[in-house]
DNA sequence: GATATCCATAAGTGGTTACTTATGGAGTAA
DNA sequence: TTACTCCATAAGTAACCACTTATGGATATC
C-alpha cells in the first residue's frame, strides 16, 4: 500500500479547509491566514503539511508563496479509495451475513 | 461539507490495517487482535471509531462479535474525494500557473 | 451449579500534534 | 540605507489520542 500521507493530511478539519481553499484557484498563505482563525504561522505548518503529501504546490512572486493544489496527492488518495471501494462492494454483494459457523477451537 | 468521520478514522494506521483485513470479508474480534500487536481492547476502541464512521458493522454470534466492512461510510468518503478530484482537475486544465499580479494593498 | 471464553468499557499514561509567540531572512519601496 | 511586508522556522505548551492493564457482563461448556 502507498504511503498515503494525503489521508493524514486531509484528516484535519483545518488543513480539510485549506484544501478545499486551494482547489480552485491560488492563495497567498497571507490570504489563508486572514479567513482562517488560526496565526499565520499555524498555515505555514499545515501547508508544509500539504506539500509533503503532494496535495499543493506553491510558486514564489516576490516575498509572496502562492499556493494551489495539484492532482499527485489527490490521485493516489484517490486510487487507494477506489480499491477499497471495489473490494468492499464485490464482498458486499456476495453477501455472506451468516458467517461460517466456526466454533472456538478447544 | 459532510461529517467525514471516515477520513479521520482511516488516517491511523492500525485501524487502517483493521478495515483493510474486514474489506472482503467478516472477522472476530479475537482473530483480529491475535494477527494484530496490539491488545485485545486497542481492537475493540478502533473498530468502535469504524463503527461510528460507518465503516464497519458488526454482527453477535454467541459470545462473538462478527466484524465486517459497508459500504456506507466508504461511500460518502469516495463522494467527497470524486468533489474534491473533479474541482482539482478543472482548476489544473484552466492551468493559471501565473496568478493574477495583486500587488499588495497600500 | 462452576468455569472458561469473548468482548466492551474504565482508567491511566506516554507520545504526538495543532496551536501559540518570537524571530529573522528575503524581497519591495521610500 | 531604512523601513515595511511576507513568510518560514524555532521553541514551548496544552490537548488529544493510541495504547496499556484491570475489570466485569454475557455466553458457552463442563
Amino acid at each position: 500500500m502507498p504511503a498515503l500521507s494525503a489521508l493524514a493530511a486531509l484528516a484535519d478539519p483545518t488543513r480539510r479547509t485549506l484544501y478545499e481553499r486551494l482547489r480552485r484557484r491560488s492563495h497567498t498563505v497571507g490570504e489563508l491566514a486572514t479567513r482562517l482563525r488560526v496565526s499565520q504561522p499555524a498555515v505555514s505548518q499545515h501547508l508544509k503539511v500539504l506539500r509533503d503529501a503532494r496535495l499543493v504546490t506553491h510558486q514564489a512572486e516576490g516575498t509572496r508563496r502562492f499556493y494551489r493544489a495539484t492532482p499527485e496527492g489527490l490521485a493516489e488518495l484517490r486510487r487507494y479509495i477506489e480499491t477499497l471501494w471495489d473490494d468492499v462492494l464485490t464482498a458486499y454483494a456476495a453477501d455472506d451475513p451468516a458467517p461460517p459457523a466456526r466454533r472456538r477451537t478447544p
